[in-house]
DNA sequence: CGCTTTTGACCTGCGC
DNA sequence: GCGCAGGTCAAAAGCG
């Protein structure tokens, strides 16, 4: 029986002509070079996953410790449940993180909905002005949001939502009427990625759309950083995903608004306090 | 003309 | 009760 040749015959250093072997060869180097570097993003993602949750246990640990010493101090069982209310997020509020050209006075987030602005105040806390919206997707809608930009880095614009559409959302592959913006972000390149960054709070989430990482979607959880290290382990041995998210990584480290976003976002973790 | 934005006034909740 | 701050209203202006 005759074989035909194969591409893996023709890669036979000793029957492919020499230009062909160096190409292989250059190929193979390129190709270990980028393994090596995708090993050190693993480790760094492990690290920087790592860190993140031991700040978080931290914080949860001081947490414990307030309510406990409160408790144990005065309270009584009324005030319990005040904090306990106090201590879970609104109903249906959450907060995004969307990086905007800080000379652009306009607050819009693109978020694929309709919104009609109906204010504007300038609060105690933060010198630039806060602007009010109301879905106008559809009449009756009754969620709002407020956008102002962040006090640490006027290039981010921070929105916090409030309530629940009444109408199918743009961009939201399941129709989905809800806030949940899980459903939305993971399905419009456009929209800001998100990071939850504590149970205590609304999700964050940080626009990638200035940076070349928009190109990839790529959702981050505090519940899914240990998934997302082993899918991402799977995925390297994919020479074509591994480059594409070494390309997606390599684009977020350089990019300093990534950096800057990313800061902005952990030091309102640290100056958190539960309404 | 209809819709949106602007902006000062008003309302409401909260702490003292 | 008072003052403050955040949130909302609504008339006027702007825009396509």
């Amino acid at each position: 029986m005759e074989e035909e040749p194969t591409a893996a015959d023709s890669t036979d250093p000793q029957t492919a002509p020499p230009l062909f072997n160096e190409k292989v060869e250059a190929l193979e180097a390129e190709l270990e070079r980028l393994r090596g570097e995708n090993e050190k993003l693993r480790q760094m993602v492990e690290m920087m996953s790592s860190k993140y949750k031991t700040l978080q246990a931290h914080l949860q640990g001081k947490k414990i410790d307030e309510m406990g010493s409160f408790v144990t101090e005065s309270c009584s069982s009324h005030e319990l449940n005040k904090i306990a209310m106090n201590r879970v997020p609104k109903a249906k509020e959450s907060q995004v993180f969307v990086r905007a050209d800080a000379s652009d006075n306009s607050l819009i987030v693109q978020d694929g909905c309709q919104w009609r602005k109906y204010g504007q105040k300038v609060t105690k806390d933060n010198p630039s002005p806060r602007a009010y919206f109301r879905c106008s997707m559809a009449p009756g809608c009754p969620v709002k949001k407020k956008v102002q930009r962040c006090v640490e880095d006027e290039s981010v614009l921070v929105a916090t939502y409030e309530g629940e559409h009444n109408h199918a959302v743009l961009g939201s592959p399941e129709g989905s009427s809800s806030l949940d913006h899980g459903s939305i972000r993971g399905s419009v390149a456009s929209f800001p990625q998100s990071i939850n960054v504590d149970p205590f709070r609304p999700t964050i989430t940080l626009d990638l759309t200035l940076s070349r990482a928009n190109q990839d979607i790529e959702r981050v959880s505090d519940s899914s950083v240990e998934e997302n290290n082993n899918n991402n382990n799977n995925m390297i041995n994919n020479y074509s995903n591994a480059s594409r998210i070494q390309e997606y990584v390599a684009s977020l480290t350089e990019d300093p608004n990534f950096t800057g976003a990313l800061a902005a976002a952990v030091a309102r973790t640290l100056h958190y306090t539960p309404s």
